[in-house]
RNA sequence: GGCGGCGUAGCCAAGUGGUAAGGCAGCGCUCUGCAAAAGCGCUAUUCAUCGGUUCAAAUCCGGUCGCCGCCUCCA
């Protein structure tokens, strides 16, 4: 599989450090507030990755920090007058209740900053040792100067940095005005810890080289982001790392692009901002939300619309008919050979656009034209048939996510009773009360699809 | 000022040299008590635009128009 590596602006052959085995880092929330979908774009493109490279049968060890130290959410707590951790646990469990919702399979680890203060600490020491950073009036800083490479991942020139917006109220007396903050020194009322440079508080690039190098080593594959990142978070995470450790950080670089609502940058003010929550509390389906947000190219923007997220519902139904249709297949006999051919062929094209760069919208065609193909024969499909064709669904769907396990619950005793109602209505023509009950499942979210072999029932 | 991206049917979206995938929506028909689902058929001589290279271009080169991102906290 090849995909397109930040560092060297290239589509690149994808080889692990380790056969067999990805070490992959992704950068995860900072915990302040409620993430909205442009945020689940991201991770869920992660997501995608780490089921696809899973699909083609490696281990991966996926980690996800979590930000809970950082100037927005002790703001945050300030405000609103309460501990740092008391909101920060509140946005942490928003976050996994979210990821939950949109399938997003749990990281291996989801380390938090507060819980690494002593390795960030140990890295800055390093960094102090070997003149790679320096004290300044209690705070610590990184020398870029020391670091040729700084401004390699991000294409920028160090000297053509623009400088000016960058001077902020902690960063008052750098060398440089492009140095980059490691540790920054107390102020009253702030959360901090001891230090040998002085009492403070972690910088937010020192978190993610300290975090990824305990649990992934100095060195690994894949270190994953919102291209909002590139710079300055992970050209700085670049220079931390390979300054302390000597050896090459991360072989490859993927960022996902951004996202629009409405054709325009999302924000509170333009009313087009979504959290995950606003879209369900609108009757919309995660799976719906999911699908929209994966379905296009990662390093595409996407316009998020509400007639778009419509669309992908629409789409997913197609999927999920198609799975109903093939439960329901009830002819007997041997398996045909000819579509388990065309099930092989349609995998191997699935694959294939996916290893070309994650072109999901390219998988999903090689998955749609296969439905296409089954679904005329639908009627002369034998049961091994349908049970071959739905393990090829789940097949794909381990690397989609998007649809649920066909979940049947007690109340189906209550739904057959009143289908079994309607069918005797039916039987005597009473077509009015057939209808009514019919409409009243349809509001309970079941659809009832009369079939020459019965009544067939699904949840919508 | 520097770096970079995008413009393909009503909508979404693949395709980066060999003659326009796929999804949604729409229309007609089949099936059905009616629906739903499914099926069949129809729906871009054309890829913002102008010019060039080539036997061949949506794909390569150059110009023009339009839209957007980053260089600063941000997925």
């Amino acid at each position: 599989m090849r995909f397109y590596n930040t560092l060297t602006r290239r589509l690149e052959e994808f080889r692990p450090i380790a056969e067999g085995r990805v070490g992959l880092y992704t950068c995860g929330p900072t915990v302040y507030d409620f993430p909205h979908i442009g945020n689940y774009r991201s991770y869920l493109f992660e997501d995608l990755v780490k089921r696809f490279l899973a699909f083609l049968g490696l281990r991966v060890t996926h980690v996800m920090n979590i930000t809970d130290i950082d100037d927005k959410t002790i703001r945050k707590a300030s405000e609103l007058q309460v501990p740092l951790a008391e909101v920060t646990r509140k946005y942490i469990d928003a976050f996994h209740a979210d990821l939950r919702a949109l399938n997003a399979l749990p990281a291996d680890h989801y380390p938090r900053a507060t819980e690494h203060i002593a390795e960030m600490q140990a890295l800055i020491a390093r960094l102090l040792e070997q003149g790679f950073a320096y004290e300044k009036d209690g705070s610590v800083y990184f020398r870029i100067e020391r670091f040729p490479e700084y401004g390699r991942l991000a294409n920028l020139d160090k000297g053509s940095l623009k400088i000016g917006a960058a001077v902020d109220a902690d960063e008052y007396e750098k060398e440089a005005v492009q140095d980059f903050v490691l540790w920054k020194g107390k102020k009253p009322g702030e959360p901090s810890w001891p230090a040998p440079f002085g009492e403070g508080r972690p910088g937010w690039h020192i978190e993610c080289s300290a975090m990824s190098m305990k649990y992934l080593g100095p060195h690994f594959d894949i270190h994953m982001g919102g291209v909002d990142n590139i710079f300055p978070h992970h050209e700085n995470e670049i220079a931390q790392s390979q300054c302390a450790n000597g050896v090459t950080f991360v072989n490859y670089w993927l960022h996902c692009q951004h996202l629009i609502v409405d054709g325009q940058k999302m924000s509170k003010s333009l009313g087009n901002f979504y959290t995950l929550g606003d879209l369900l509390s609108k009757g919309y389906a995660p799976m719906a939300v999911r699908y929209l947000l994966i379905s296009s190219h990662y390093r595409k923007l996407l316009n998020f619309t509400l007639e778009g997220l419509e669309m992908a519902g629409q789409a997913l139904a197609r999927v999920k008919n198609f799975a109903f249709s093939l439960r329901n297949v009830e002819g007997e006999g041997d398996a045909d050979p000819e579509l388990a051919a065309a099930l092989d062929k349609a995998l191997a094209a699935f694959r294939d656009q996916l290893a070309d760069d994650f072109n999901v919208s390219g998988a999903l065609g090689a998955m749609f034209d296969l439905i296409a193909e089954v679904n005329p024969r639908l009627s002369a499909l034998t049961r091994a048939d349908a049970a071959a064709a739905l393990a090829w669904l789940e097949r794909i769907n381990s690397v989609l996510g998007v649809l649920e396990p066909d979940e049947r619950t007690a109340l189906d005793a209550e739904i057959e009773a009143r289908i079994a109602l309607r069918e005797k209505a039916r039987r005597e023509k009473d077509y009015a009360r057939a209808d009514e009950i019919r409409a009243e499942l349809r509001r309970q979210g079941i659809a009832l699809i009369d079939t020459p072999s019965g009544v067939k029932w699904k949840r919508e």
